[in-house]
DNA sequence: GAGCTTACTTATTAGTTAGTAAGTAGTATA
DNA sequence: TATACTACTTACTAACTAATAAGTAAGCTC
């Protein structure tokens, strides 16, 4: 039932570590490749257990991304990324793809989503489009300010731009999965080549 | 059995039935979301008619994937294509993932199995790996050239470059895919704008 | 200490999954 | 006309799936 987990007692821990296990299920085997069995047998608990907490794979499937949106927004929002220059920005989007790559190849929590998107439940689709749209809203902006002032430098509108930019960084987890952590690296050399001004 | 499957009679046929079905259910829910019962019910024939073709998913799975490889051989090497300026090959190449999203928004073979990468058998897992790598060096090739005969233009190396195009074509689609059409046309818009010499 | 709540377990259901074995109608071959 | 092969079907298994209902041990509240 709780979309938002309730703050207080052990249960709190229990949301989370289901949530936490489940985000390492989905990131690393897709939505439809996990079952709470598996959350279940890894926690040491029964499959009951983990649909006391959430009914239906839907209600899971769904607090996982909404938590993931409400990491976006804290993190965005946080000082020390907030008052970053443009460059800096773009660098701390960087170092949040890295820390995925370093971390078994996990992919992003858009490119597992994506391929199963027409499978998943309606609650899900509308949670990752928001996911989706303010991350680029964000990016769009860090990058018109960046251009502005001549830290960043790229052609056409900053909205397409940061589209463009960000689904490059998932795919090239995407990649760094199916082959190795070298393409990966290649990619972001090209990226940063090309956007940050010398 | 026949990961080749045989020319002659209407074994052909239905394998080519079960194939074309088998990819259109991939790529639009993903591998770990269709089975051999939605295949059977749609053919009008019984699960096990599918074992019988297909003895396992797997190789099924394979058998989906080679074929997509033979398919971009002999697509790279049609006079169609092989004889085209390399801005007309890049033009080609982007006319097959326009086709993909008019065709209801359909993913690309590598955006729809990278997700779900770690759950497929070695040998789908091998003919994936051998699909990208095969694409990645065609298309730096073409970029190469094309920059060498100013009709395409790009800083740093043509395999990095041609690594980051495709999958940003790739997640293109993975984003028509959750949104609609408009935001891969801006992405299409962008790379077009960045890459052909105006 | 009676009654309620929390966080589970046990037991069960109905449906789906990949996969197999055995049988069969139709066709080709000799 | 016997034989064998092809392309299936029927019938089945064992495992897994999400989900539910009922029970329970521990703790909290009054």
């Amino acid at each position: 039932m709780p979309l938002q987990p309730p703050a207080n007692s052990a249960l709190a821990d229990t949301h989370a570590r289901i949530l936490d296990l489940a985000e390492n299920l989905l990131l690393e085997r897709g939505f439809n490749a996990f079952s709470y069995q598996h959350i279940a047998r890894a926690l040491g608990l029964k499959p009951a257990a983990i649909h006391y907490h959430y009914p239906s794979k839907d209600d899971l499937g769904t607090a996982l991304v909404a938590r993931q949106l409400r990491r976006l927004r804290k993190w965005r929002d946080l000082p020390r990324v907030a008052d970053l220059p443009p460059a800096g920005q773009f660098e701390a989007l960087l170092a949040v793809y890295d820390n995925h790559v370093q971390h078994e190849c996990r992919v992003c929590l858009f490119g597992a989503l994506a391929a199963d998107y027409r499978t998943l439940p309606a609650t899900m689709q509308a949670e990752l489009r928001t996911f989706n749209r303010e991350m680029t809203e964000w990016l769009a902006q860090v990058l018109a300010v960046g251009r502005a002032t001549a830290s960043l430098r790229f052609v056409g509108s900053p909205a397409a731009k940061a589209a463009q930019v960000l689904i490059t960084l998932a795919g090239a987890l995407q990649v760094a999965r199916v082959h190795n952590e070298t393409p990966y690296r290649v990619i972001i050399g090209q990226l940063r080549l090309e956007l940050l001004v010398a």
